[in-house]
DNA sequence: CATAATTTCTAGCAGTGCTAGGATCGACTC
DNA sequence: GAGTCGATCCTAGCACTGCTAGAAATTATG
């Protein structure tokens, strides 16, 4: 029996060896140049070795984007947690966001433009870190002093949405040149103070 | 000379009418299903003659975009000219522009997600429709009473742009199913509010 | 060691963007 | 009008893509 399980560990490597170099090719050279057959070729393996763990190459985009979800929530997470005033977990978060949006420019052009089929919004079927991600939103802009409770706010789901939309367009727009990248943070300063003012009500 | 007249205009009207073939392709079936041949059978020519007017393939996403930005600003500047009173103009334009963005997905996509070789925000070579539709959101957002001055408010072309991420993020994320559609109306109210709020200062 | 089962690769299909070369058509000259 | 020339167009093909059937090689089993 330790034939087999040793067999299902080298594919599960092999797996996570495949979406690994998916990745690196992705961020080092585009998506358009992430070619089953180069793929093939930097793993090592033969085309049809692909198609025995996905079903198609967006399979592969889908697991690199997975990938990805998991990933910005830790660091939405961790900027949240590490804010030092609890009320400013808000801008801590969207620059987390922007900052990896901006390291990681082909995982988040994989999370979220290409065409990958994930359920987004749908609570049984959407993955895991996913939700996370946007939880971290929610809970930020919901409660500003107090924390984990998600809905402190009942708008605060809607204003998560109004956040993470305007944080998605500044990061496409100056990703691809369609916004000069420099006044970035200007943007981000102007659209924190109009969003969630910290006004004297600090409720 | 008469002859080389008409050959001249009969080119101009063959150039337009691949653009527009393009353009309802796209539309009907997706940018993917956009391939040369497809849009040779469809003008009724063979692949050759598409290569006789555009340099490649992205050149003619481009050449739609373009046409697209050209009535984007049309509209952009209809709904602020109509806006009855002066200061709901950038809710209008707002809502002109989710509109755009949700009637012509297609053409939304050339313009704003797929990658098309425009210079954005440069003063000499940013196509013309392009700075038009960028105009109507600064004039909205920076003079809210008086008009056509386009930069009273000095943060007004700050304030444009992160109007445009915001919206650019409702638009796609809605559209490729990564937001739930039914919401958009109550986003766009909050985005309004709190963005520009229509306060007591009414400037 | 021989057989069976599994894994892997070679070779190929249909489709893609793009292009070189020859065929076809129009216009101008004698 | 016949013949030449030049612009226009199409056929055929290249290198590449995602994907797959069937042969080859490798591994486990009796």
């Amino acid at each position: 029996m330790t034939a087999t399980q040793r067999r299902e560990r080298d594919r599960r490597q092999r797996h996570e060896l495949i979406v690994r170099t998916a990745r690196d090719l992705a961020e080092a050279e585009g998506w358009e140049a992430v070619t089953t057959r180069r793929l093939a070729d930097r793993v090592e393996y033969s085309q049809p070795v692909l198609y025995s763990h996905f079903e198609n190459r967006d399979a592969i985009v889908r697991a690199v984007a997975l990938d990805g979800f998991a990933d910005l929530a830790i660091e939405l997470r961790a900027a949240r947690v590490a804010a030092s005033p609890p009320g400013a977990g808000v801008r801590a978060v969207a620059r987390a966001y922007l900052d990896f949006a901006a390291a990681h420019p082909a995982l988040y052009e994989a999370m979220f433009t290409l065409p990958i089929d994930i359920r987004f919004a749908s609570p049984d079927q959407t993955p895991q870190p996913l939700r996370d991600c946007f939880a971290q939103l929610v809970v930020v802009v919901g409660s500003r002093a107090g924390e984990d409770e998600p809905f402190a706010d009942p708008e605060a789901g809607l204003l998560a949405e109004v956040y993470w939309s305007a944080l998605h367009g500044l990061a496409t727009l100056t990703r691809q040149g369609r916004m000069p990248a420099d006044g970035q943070a200007a943007r981000l300063d102007l659209l924190l103070a109009r969003l969630t003012p910290p006004g004297p009500d600090s409720r």
